[in-house]
RNA sequence: GUGGGUGUAGCUCAGUUGGUCAGAGUGCCUGGUUGUGGCCCAGGAGGUCGAGGGUUCAAGUCCCUUCACUCACCCCA
């Protein structure tokens, strides 16, 4: 028979990886807790409308990277390909904003995109979002960062970049539009093929173009900040101001530009040299007429996504926090030990120790290499002898000292495992 | 969607101009130690050389097709 692969793009997280996701979600579940921000879980279909609308028609994730389909009901559903836009949704749906407008919210899951898959991207992948919702003061985008700069740094991942930069609102950024697409158009024939295409598609984007001529020119250009609107000017500075007093690092990046097109004002990236080609490890913004384009009230929202499978990567495998090891093998030779040792093995499980044993009735010795194998720290060797005199030898597994327990008295065991 | 690279043992990979080229390391099993892991030594199992077609006396090696993986562009987390 053939065998049947996952599908391109779909990777499997094997068990040896997965406590490093277990353990990197625990903590960042504690950081959200302390700056209360709640869960919220949202499906992975929703209906197509919502992301041609929040996300934007004419972006490179609606045009062509959505895994869309007809439904039975003759329905157009989409694979979400990004999560703000259904937060936003179950926010007006649930009128949660009448309860009480500042909601701060958090949701963790896969995340579709057709795109070619390579390092540090895949078609299913793992977002961790965080929506604030209700506040426009510019503290709340200072703290939305230093969360998120305290949660990377506590899953234990350093030298990263934070890069800002302001947007503009509706009222400025049209004009700032205009203004580079007449500055750019004068100069067409120096850009590159990619560049003159996005003239017409997103012009913003020529401004992390990487080709040289293009560079050249980007550089004489005129910059969002210098159009856009007084209070645009002046919220972005409060931001800045508010970064400092946290104390966080940041750099301006004036050329930073944003892939969707609900961004406004603040912009921001956290970006690492350790991924190859794809740097970002978390991209978010404000995006306050978003509520109202998604059929709610007019509420201001600013929020961001964590690339999980990219922040995953960046955890060094020597980084022994996360990995867990048996506290205990059982080794146990002949039937009634054999016997005795399943029941005991249980009772320690209940007891709250990692425990593991094998059935296989080999030697001793086999045993032993298992033992090693699981790299649990002790093993527990009850053979025949041990079983007649209720005295059995407890190993420590890395130094090789033994020292009799009574094997009767399972309480007495799980205290010795526990101090040491 | 476009371009480059790579597909040989469970894993990481050698394999020269076509001619003992079916290999190494590691992992696995067994033994050296009849009840003591890691280190060492010996032995063993394991592969339609990604798939299909072609050239040739002869193909892992050359040609064509195809699939998969991978990196980069694009775009983004």
């Amino acid at each position: 028979m053939a065998k049947i692969t996952s599908v391109r793009g779909f990777r499997d997280i094997l068990p040896d990886e997965t406590p490093k996701w277990q353990g990197v979600e625990e903590k960042i579940r504690k950081t959200f807790s302390k700056f209360g921000v709640r869960e919220i879980r949202i499906p992975v279909l929703e209906k197509t409308e919502l992301f041609k609308r929040g996300i934007g028609e004419a972006t490179d994730i609606v045009e062509k990277e959505m895994y869309t389909f007809l439904d039975r009901g003759n329905e157009y559903l989409t694979m979400r390909p990004e999560a703000t836009a259904s937060v936003i949704r179950a926010y007006i749906e649930h009128h949660i904003y009448e309860k009480d407008p500042v909601a701060k919210l958090f949701t963790i899951g896969p995340m579709f995109r057709r795109e070619r898959p390579q390092k540090g991207r895949f078609r299913q992948f793992h977002q961790i979002n965080v929506e604030f919702l209700g506040q426009e003061d510019p503290r709340i985008d200072a703290e939305l960062m230093f969360m998120l700069m305290c949660l990377l740094r506590e899953a234990g991942i350093d030298n990263l970049k934070l890069e800002i930069n302001s947007l503009g609102c509706d009222t400025c950024r049209p004009a700032f539009r205009e203004k580079i697409i007449n500055f750019l158009k004068d100069r067409e024939q120096d850009l590159c093929d990619d560049c003159r295409r996005r003239l017409l598609t997103n012009p913003l984007r020529i401004f992390d173009c990487k080709n040289e001529s293009c560079r050249e020119i980007i550089a004489e250009a005129p910059v969002v900040m210098d159009f856009i609107c007084g209070q645009c000017s002046e919220h972005f500075g409060k931001v800045q101001e508010y970064l400092e007093l946290l104390r966080i690092p940041f750099t301006v990046n004036t050329k930073m530009v944003r892939g969707l097109d609900y961004y406004t004002r603040t912009a921001f990236e956290v970006t690492t040299q350790s991924l190859g080609a794809q740097n970002a490890v978390t991209g978010g913004g404000r995006y306050d007429g978003l509520v109202q384009m998604l059929g709610g009230p007019d509420i201001s929202g600013i929020g961001f996504a964590i690339g999980f499978d990219r922040l995953i990567s960046m955890i060094p495998d020597e980084d022994t926090s996360y990995i867990d090891r048996p506290d205990i093998f059982i080794a146990a030779l002949g039937d009634k030990a054999q016997c005795f040792a399943f029941s005991l093995c249980n009772t320690l499980r209940m007891a709250g120790v990692r425990t593991e044993m094998d059935f296989s009735n080999r030697g001793l010795k086999s045993q032993m290499k298992r033992s090693n194998k699981l790299d649990c720290l002790r093993t527990l060797i009850i053979g025949e002898k041990e079983m007649e005199e209720g005295i059995a030898q407890l190993r420590n597994m890395s130094d090789g000292t033994q020292e009799p327990v009574d094997i009767n008295d399972a309480e007495g065991i799980i205290k010795r495992i526990q101090l040491s």
